[in-house]
DNA sequence: CATGAATGAGGTTTCATTCAT
DNA sequence: CATGAATGAAACCTCATTCAT
């Protein structure tokens, strides 16, 4: 068992610092569904009770900053899927699964859309969300296509990607009209020409 | 059908004056293609080889520059439905007008995600697209639906924003990727229970 | 008897340009008033109805718009004096004249202040009013320091400017309050010790 | 009497960051003097010797600044009154304070001007003067004015504000035109008719 | 002569990031 | 380690003035 560098994984590490840590990313949650991730640093700061200096200490890139923030939600939902798998055939697991997902993405606004960024600082967010939730999603997928309730030209990573885009947030709409639009591309899974 | 005070449909108006406007709209759809909506004004300008008072004074909002850009392509793509209505049978003409729209929104990486800004001055371009692009739609729409071809729960606008959303451009994905996604929103368009 | 090249003094000039010249001073009154001498010369001209370039054409300098727009009032003031003194004895027709003048300022908010700018191109408008209505603030003030009812250590000049400085508007009192504090100033004049 | 949250008047602060707000201050000063108070805001910082950020911080509004530069002048100016009352009689009293007051202003070219401007941002200014300077001179003013040496129909506040007007500099004069008309004006407040 | 489009300097303001305290 | 002051690049937008039409 290594030791983890990142911020969020605490290491043995002071107990003011981990505090500091745990200010800033309910901050950021908090901010990030606000004003988008791109909010000023200066407000997640503020909202979080402590300088500048200790943001950029922690967590250097911006980044670093979303992927934390998510990372503790992308683990719960990754962790969803077997008990799901266990519990219902193919296709309802993985419909269950998909609108756990949908429901996560859909609370935050502004977060789904850091993953289409095309800043190179934001890949690593794209890794974590390939890393834990692929596999997850992959071993419903695969039952589902096995048992022939899915269309087997579509991959994991497809579905991943393509629920995150209609889970951004339609100005004058909401968030039901994103799950409605999900539920729709869901039954183009199922559909045979 | 007389005169269009947009400073994309030319009146009557200064040759050269009308020369910047031109050269604003093609720098602006290059650059939005390459920086997204809200690349510095300078770079648009710089690439039109004129002043940035031009750009203001032709174009005061920036979202006025992102509608005279689209204006004409969302023109084009409106005025085909008719013709596809008349060719093919209802759900065929559907399609193939969905395939066009997405073409449409696919080649204009950047501009899709204005249509998302939750900044109230690009609510003229949300607008646009349902006044001009909503009743050709919602004309195929019905009569596929009447032909109980698709599922009547799901609005012509409700489609443009889902397929606006899908073809956001995913880094590391080609843009065959969002095709193929739309594809398969349209087919849970035609899934019955 | 030359020629006289000011704009606002015609010479033989085609009808067409006096009438943009008229407008021009009649829009700049009123701007002026509104907005300040500083206003934008767009302003200006959309309320003359006219195109910027003639704004330039007639009035290459603010200052030359500034003083063409007082000029008329101006001399109305300076004539007024002769027939003050006639009418009045030498106190009372100071008095009377000194009223004319503080009116006339009063009444042009941000004109006044254009009195003090220390932009040289303002030099010209200081020269008007020593010119114009120097001479007859000073006869008058001759007359009443002669008859021993004002103190002698005042000049026209003085006065002229004192009173400009106490016709500035302030923010928060009306016109009335100027009026007031230029008439404590007269009576200044009137006090022996 | 406790902290005081200006910028001009420090409580607990990095000795470095005073000594910029100390740079700034002097600078602007300067500066108002030379260029009034519409000055660009990087003359004063590069006189300063310190980045335009480092301004905005410490004076969000340009009002915030001029205010801060006066307040310490206008505070000494205001405890200079009870001096005065105490150590002559009522109208000395009052004539004395007054020209300090009028040596204040008279010494701070453009600044009187910031007392007249129309932004809002200078109603604080306006207040800081009422609300210092107010009842210094109401105290000393009601005095002479029971003592009947003084008209009663003039308040602190009309002479506050005749008196900045008086001050304002006059191009081709120098303050001593001030200080003279403001002294004729003082004497029309003693003026019986 | 009149027009108004074009220019671009000039000002403001914001904010990511560094680094002295 | 934490702080938050300082920096200054970057972006915005306005408007006086020129000059092609």
């Amino acid at each position: 068992m290594q030791e983890n560098p990142s911020p969020a994984a605490p290491r043995r590490r002071r107990a003011d610092a981990q505090r500091n840590i745990d200010a800033l990313l309910e901050a950021a949650k908090t901010v990030f569904a606000g004003s988008g991730v791109d909010a000023p640093a200066k407000e997640i700061t503020d909202l979080a009770g402590v300088g500048v200096g200790t943001l950029y200490r922690h967590f250097p890139q911006r980044s670093d900053l979303v992927t934390a923030v998510l990372r503790r939600e992308i683990d719960a939902c990754a962790e969803a899927a077997p008990a799901l798998s266990a519990a219902h055939g193919p296709d309802e697991a993985l419909t269950k699964w998909l609108d756990r997902y949908t429901e996560f993405l859909a609370t935050k606004h502004g977060l789904a859309s850091a993953l289409h960024s095309d800043d190179p600082a934001f890949e690593a967010l794209r890794g974590s969300f390939l890393t834990q939730l692929g596999p997850a999603l992959a071993a419903l997928l695969d039952t589902a296509q096995a048992a022939g309730e899915i269309r087997p030209d579509v991959s994991a990573k497809d579905l991943l990607y393509a629920i995150a885009l209609l889970c951004q947030p339609v100005p004058g709409e909401e968030p039901a009209y994103n799950l409605r639009m999900v539920a729709v591309l869901i039954d183009g899974l199922r559909y045979r020409t």
